[in-house]
DNA sequence: TGTAAACCTTATAGTAGCTATAAGGTCAAG
DNA sequence: CTTGACCTTATAGCTACTATAAGGTTTACA
């Protein structure tokens, strides 16, 4: 099996999984003959893994720590468990950054009066009320 | 005012002001005798304008746009409008990302034991269940 | 058999939006 | 007059890849 096989099973590109081997998130593929990276079962499970735990947010950092309880047959359950509670933090910090950003443009629009006039609530808000007077007057 | 007094105001850091000002979003500023950049009120307004628009997601090249925008007195303020209905969307698509991760990591929570054991239901998951008989079993 | 497409290889540069560092010059306080 | 807080530029680093260049190999098919 060659790289372009495994990129389609695992879903993955090709530069991906020869870049996760580069920074050690993967062990150095066996080679063919000619110099293919030849993969087999272990690596399409290894690679699917990666996979999954990139979707869900994982960084690569956390996927080696996720990767070496993988492969550690004396691992605890409580640890991954950790693991996977600390990233859902993370997760739900993010979102709740997105959902000011939402909620603050939200408002902007809802101010904005949207027509062909040049004043604008929107712009007058991002400003800073207070810089309202923008243009063209320097007080340094 | 200099550039770190100005950073304070604006809550930028000096770093990014400089930044900001060598790929053009800002002009570059004047300089005193001793070839320090000199800010004035003007300045201030601009910088809080890019500081709010980058904290409600804008890119830098959206931030491009509106700073046009902002000094462009013959704008519309439809045009406005429409840029930040468009970032609007943009963040609810990043919300909905999150969301999912959010989803699928709490699925994980449930599943594991959270125990001293090896098996772990979140391993088997992240290694998609066909692969669970993952190490030391190599099928080419 | 020739050749063109579809693979594979490496190395390097680019992306976004800064932050950090190095190696200096300037200014205000004690 | 020295210490520390500023300021300057240029350059490298960060994340997680993607894209490009410049090749070598294999497969298909006319
Ligand atoms: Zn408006
Ligand atoms: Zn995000
Ligand atoms: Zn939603
Ligand atoms: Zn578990």
């Amino acid at each position: 099996m060659n790289i372009g096989a495994i990129a389609r099973v695992s879903g993955l590109t090709t530069e991906a999984i020869r870049y996760y081997e580069g920074i050690g998130l993967l062990p150095a593929a066996k080679r063919g003959a000619n110099g293919y990276r030849v993969y087999s079962g272990v690596d399409i499970a290894r690679l699917i893994f990666l996979r999954q735990a990139r979707k869900v947010g994982f960084t690569i950092d956390q996927c080696r720590q996720l990767r070496n309880l993988y492969e550690n047959p004396r691992r605890k359950s409580a640890t991954v468990h950790a693991l996977v509670a600390n990233k859902l933090v993370e997760v739900e910090q993010h979102i709740h950054e997105l959902e000011n950003m939402r909620r603050v443009l939200s408002e902007l629009i809802s101010a904005c009066s949207n027509d062909e006039q040049a004043g604008c609530a929107i712009i007058d808000s991002l400003a800073g009320s207070a810089a309202s007077d923008h243009l063209g007057k320097a007080k340094t």
